[in-house]
DNA sequence: AACCGGATTGGCAGCGCTGCCAAAAGTCGC
DNA sequence: GCGACTTTTGGCAGCGCTGCCAATCCGGTT
């Protein structure tokens, strides 16, 4: 901890076992807590340590050791403006950091091309795993994934084939159970509000299990409105707004998630209209605000944190190579 | 993009150089485009790069190279839970992208011990810099930081000195400016409505400069609830309820941030209150839900992804070690 | 045709650390 | 006090890559 500052160079391991007066490998051995050593040398070395303020090279570390480096994970995640994969991380951080592992991330904006290049990128510090968002990816991304030597942990939606672990739940059971709920509500003249399917593809897949189950009930959509751009509450105000211009008979809407929920219900207070009387408004994603609204909103709580964390267990290697953590439908008081 | 699985091993430099046929060093030149090649290296060296499906190993390269590895940045934030820190990552990632850094995240659950055991940690990878949130640091992080011999950038804060790089702005300029427009607009029961401040320093500053400035108008604070927890709409909505029932004549409260306005924006609508006629509101950041309430929520924008952009521009060494940002005042209708 | 300067190239040491192995130092029983 | 073990230790090669340097090549000169 001294101010010990070799200008330019840093400390290193051989600066150590030489103020130690012991070999390089002891030090090495000390330090990993790995392989035996006497009481004495290990006193030795953490002094050394401490008074150099000595901080291992991991690069060298990594690249000395067995397979590869085993101590980074790399994550794509398509967006961090979305609540949803910051609780990804969250949950992900959390259990890797027990075990010594960091993340490195990559946001991909949702493009499958960026998705790509910064797979190759992270794969350059192999990790010991790449974590990436959805089961949609380019071939080259895959290929990428597969030759690169590392476990694989897809997350967030189980609705297709993974290429090796997968970690979520059903975006389309999640649409198909909502749609369910409405219709179970008496609810008939039901419009979609979302944001751009195009680039949200979970959102899509909802949305396709919300029409099928709509279908068996004998009903279709009743109006949709896709606003470009993410998801916000400001976009899900103006398109109900929209939407209830073009459709004056609307009962119900189911919102591509909370936030553009939020809005829809915002614009329902500002225009008087009674929730769920006049028109009922169902979410995705539970997130925290949900609960502390006057009428609390109807939605699907989504395992967040804990697909996070299942993730990591499964990048460890300790859990099977398909989890579906399922979802929770909260009746809430607006739908 | 083939097959190629040379079952352990993975491909390496030398693997490219034989099959395109030239020595190692031009391989490297070529991939790095630095120094000179011929036009026939270039290309067989592609040509090899795809065969093979190449990627390069950053932790030798990084090794072998100069420094240290300057491609990859440490990152340190309290929390994930928070918008806030999401979209200072957001900035940082964005910016730095574009040059080919990596962020390695730590996340210290606002603990300064964990803090730093994450700062050695992340500094075993020898990243180009280190960035911290705030400048409230254990005396060892600060030293660790020192003699990493990375440059450091603390974020978000600039009441007090940093380490090396500072960007953000003045939190308990916030809280003055918040005071201030309460007082002018004629309030002068307020309460202060927060989450733990212990653990969130610069809540704990905002409201300091709020006190100073309600003292220098002769107020002071008329309440002030401090819920234990992080924040949250929830904890809003409980905290103005136990508020009101102490202080019955509260005329307006200023919130430690806008999830917890929302909160309290929450309860005065199940509890009837008008706003900001039987209360006023006042919180703090800017969200996005803010501006599509019926009544635009009066808050303080704070330039969160710009502070990660500046960050970055500072670890690139492209700008002044401290960046005042600013914030802006968000008139609203809630106070 | 011999020569010259710049462009291009390959060999090799070495970045800091770990794994392997043989040497050295302890331990124990008799 | 001595051999047979077991524990602890240090030397050294090598992980994959880059920087340095000397060798080679090329085109145009004289």
């Amino acid at each position: 901890m001294d101010e010990f500052q070799p200008p330019g160079r840093l400390v290193t391991l051989t600066d150590v076992a030489r103020e130690a007066g012991v070999g390089e490998s002891t030090v090495s051995r000390v330090l990993r807590n790995h392989g035996s050593s006497s009481k004495r040398a290990r006193e030795r070395v953490a002094e050394a340590v401490a008074r150099l303020g000595y901080v291992p090279n991991r690069l060298a570390g990594s690249l000395a050791g067995p397979g590869a480096s085993a101590q980074l994970a790399g994550v794509i995640v398509p967006s961090l403006a979305n609540v949803v994969f910051p609780d990804l991380l969250r949950g992900l951080t959390g259990a890797l950091d027990a075990v010594g592992i960091r993340c490195v991330i990559g946001v991909s904006d949702y493009d499958p091309d960026r998705e790509e290049a910064l797979a190759a990128a992270l794969l350059s510090w192999r990790p010991a795993a790449l974590l990436l968002t959805g089961l949609e990816h380019n071939p080259a991304t895959v290929a990428l994934a597969r030759a690169g030597g590392v476990r694989v942990v897809e997350m967030i939606d189980t609705d297709g084939a993974g290429i090796d672990a997968v970690v979520g739940f059903s975006n389309r059971a999640v649409g198909a159970a909502s749609a369910r709920h409405l219709v179970a509500r008496g609810y008939r003249r039901i419009a979609y509000l979302g944001h751009d399917l195009q680039v949200d593809l979970r959102a899509g897949k909802r949305l396709a299990g919300f029409e099928a189950a709509l279908g068996e009930a004998g009903l279709s959509l009743h109006g949709r409105e896709i606003r470009p751009g993410p998801s916000s509450p400001g976009s899900g105000r103006a398109g109900l707004e929209v939407l209830l211009a073009r459709h004056p008979d609307l009962d119900a809407v189911y919102f591509s998630n909370d936030d553009m929920a939020l809005g829809g219900y915002f614009a329902c207070l500002s225009a008087g209209l009674s929730v769920p009387g006049r028109i009922a408004l169902f979410g995705f994603n539970g997130l925290d605000f949900a609960a502390a609204m006057p009428q609390p909103l109807s939605t699907v709580r989504t395992p967040r944190l804990e697909i996070g964390r299942q993730a990591a267990a499964c990048l460890l290697g300790e859990s099977p190579k398909r989890i579906d953590l399922g979802f929770e439908l909260i009746e809430g008081a607006t739908a």
